[in-house]
DNA sequence: GTCTATATGTTGATAGAC
DNA sequence: GTCTATCAACATATAGAC
């Protein structure tokens, strides 16, 4: 553990953020090291390889998903708490259609890395899932399963698209549409 | 042009296969002149940059689209050829679960990149949103654009989903969905 | 714990013989 | 047109002074 220098912290922060807006593969070490203000050969210090570097980036989006989560459920009914997933989803919709979404393209990326990696950011989308279907059990929907799916795949489809076509605007219609579709339910 | 010799094309064919296999920026140029059995130094005979080189792959990528869309219009109502565009799709079910769509993957990771190349690639997704548009006049839908956009958002997340969890059993199940929609119009 | 300097390997790209 | 040999730049990773 570290006294208090939170230099970690900052590498992880900074890693997520590039790994994100420009991807894990053209992201360099060096990169990650500036925009930390953490010396280069500081870096190593911290994390050995970089894919130790990728897999707490990764642990920590699993940790902010789980929060996430966690306070969706707080919400009294599945309905609003699916409604609220999509409206907070719906806030990002400017970074989305700059940089896609997060979770999607680091998965797409880090699929074709070795393990324990790419298994790490599969387990993001398993997550996802997972939490949708329960949405849709509490529903008292028989296909929760098949439902989830269709949502997240539009989740994810929509971010992929409106990336490609640098449009919040697509985003925000088909997020539209969708909240429509679960409060109809 | 070349005489008779076709390397360049196998050029072409080798680094489209690879680029959607294990990515444009992980794929080097040794890699590709190893598979496509060019000598490396020769690569750049007939590419001089690597730039140059995913260019001329989605030049043929979009070729290939429009190929596609080409056929599926000699059928005679719009319904029949979507379904047709999904049932093709299918086919192709386990390379997706494997490898991601070899449109919407290189365009996640093309988008970083510096234009031209970007702009190529997001035209990509572009024609397939056009193409849908169309078969939903043709059927008489008054909001043909969102309906397209729909479709091809959810076939996209299909496929980024299906890979993440590498299951073409997944990608079969919500095409067969997008199917019973479509036929249900 | 922090940092400078550097080792080591790979990449995209070139030069020039054949 | 084809290929061998190689350069220069950049990457990750390490060694070791402070």
């Amino acid at each position: 553990m570290p006294k208090t220098s939170g230099k970690r912290e900052k590498l992880v922060d900074s890693a997520g953020k590039l790994f994100h807006q420009v991807g894990f593969n053209q992201t360099s070490l060096a990169d990650i090291a500036e925009d930390s203000g953490v010396p280069l050969g500081n870096v190593h210090y911290y994390f050995k390889t970089k894919a130790e570097l990728i897999l707490e980036v990764l642990n920590h989006r699993s940790e902010r998903l789980k929060s996430w989560y966690e306070e969706l459920n707080e919400l009294p009914s599945p309905k609003e708490r699916l409604v609220a997933m999509i409206d907070d989803t719906l806030t990002l919709r400017h970074k989305l259609a700059k940089y896609g979404c997060p979770v999607g393209s680091l998965c797409q990326e880090l699929d074709k890395e070795r393990e324990p990696i790419s298994k790490k950011a599969d387990g993001l989308i398993k997550m996802q899932l997972k939490w949708i279907s329960e949405q849709f059990v509490e529903l008292g929907k028989k296909n929760a399963e098949e439902l989830s799916l269709q949502l997240i795949a539009s989740l994810h489809g929509t971010a992929v698209v409106g990336n490609a076509l640098k449009s919040p605007k697509i985003i925000e219609e088909e997020l539209g549409r969708l909240k429509s579709w679960v409060k109809a339910m």
